[in-house]
DNA sequence: CACAAGGCTTATGTATACAAGAACGACTGA
DNA sequence: TCAGTCGTTCTTGTATACATAAGCCTTGTG
């Protein structure tokens, strides 16, 4: 593996999971030393990095973490909504039925994933993973995809402002199994509808449980 | 300004007006010596393409030119459609009305400057980028404006492909106009029919006169 | 004659040295 | 005492030398 892809997925985790905070300057020969390579790897890094909004170079004084305020909360699931509704929609059309109906039996039974004595919550995480990854293959639409993805980086790391709870995970459990029931049906508007209303929940949640820095 | 800055403009500009055409490799040492830079800022202006998606890194033998196909330009204009229509609809709900009659006024006098002895083509396209950054501005969500920004980069250069004759330019002033029109009358919805209306109009005009390569 | 293996060539990946610019601090003048 | 300017210093930007790996050609063998 590559020196600038080690370097960039270890500053992507850290400043996803929290760990570099808004604001932080990563000076280059700093990082580099932390991370035990030479500049021209991380500078490649940084690039990404900055590419993805992750930081953003602030003029001479190195790349800094970007920060997220409630406003950018609000805009990232403007653009979610937009974004996974049409995919969702598109999933109805063109997605092969079958699929979608396992994923909509098996979200049917997460609750037992996460209310159990020793929760299995990497297995829940994993299921919905699949369900996203079964609608990106579904809309083979490669820009809509490169989107979504895109914006994931973010919405991770907002989740990781939010106290995820066994209550708010079975409620979504529920409505994921809703989105690929309506996908299975092959029910365009059904599916978009659904997506919206996760998606609002899913919002009301991060903004309820949101524990600022 | 930076080199690097420089040889992202030139690389750019070369893919998207088709002088680099898809598949040409971009060897570092060859593209280096031509922009009279060295390989570090290059590199790193390859790696801003390669995260546009103008270009693909193709294991081992350099970056390549990527291609557009047929397929390209639906999916794009499929993802163009849900973005843009959403952006007209925020900007109906959130835009300055004035500012919008002001460009509805312009643009229905657009036919002038295209169908005149001395078309004054680069005035028609700067007022279309106006009525482009009126919506961005309007919308007040980066992360939207962010993914149309990375979505213009492919557009422009499939506009290249067609022949944009002065009929199919009228026509879609007066179709920008109507999008005007609908946002400085606050209708969220019409303005998004009147996108959905300008952009399929758009997507058969690029497809019917598209010259392959 | 065909296929495989090995080395040679040429590409990218990395490190480091150098250049340039900006920010901070100290000093001087009003 | 405050403000402005000059100089120092630390930062990023660039060039180049070196390491490494992949591809292709050549050569040898079956």
């Amino acid at each position: 593996m590559r020196a600038s892809d080690r370097a960039y997925a270890a500053l992507r985790d850290d400043i996803i999971e929290w760990r570099l905070l808004p604001g932080t300057v990563l000076a280059e020969v700093e990082q580099s030393e932390r991370l035990g390579i030479s500049r021209t790897p991380l500078r490649e890094a940084l690039s990404r990095l900055t590419a993805e909004g992750l930081t953003t170079t602030a003029g001479g004084r190195g790349v800094v973490v970007t920060d997220i305020s409630l406003d950018d909360i609000d805009e990232l699931f403007e653009l979610r909504e937009t974004l996974e509704g049409k995919a969702a929609a598109l999933a109805a059309e063109r997605g092969d039925r079958a699929t979608f109906d396992q994923l909509r039996r098996e979200l049917i039974e997460a609750p037992e994933l996460i209310g159990g004595e020793d929760p299995a919550l990497h297995e829940y995480y994993e299921l919905v993973g699949r369900l996203d990854a079964a609608i990106d293959a579904a809309i083979s639409n490669a820009y809509l995809v490169q989107a979504m993805r895109s914006l994931r980086v973010h919405l991770v790391r907002v989740r990781r402002l939010a106290a995820d709870d066994a209550a708010r995970l079975t409620a979504a459990a529920a409505e994921h199994a809703a989105i690929a029931e309506a996908i299975a049906a092959g029910n365009p508007r059904l599916a978009e509808a659904a997506t919206t209303l996760h998606l609002h929940r899913s919002l009301s949640h991060v903004k309820a449980t949101h524990t600022p820095h």
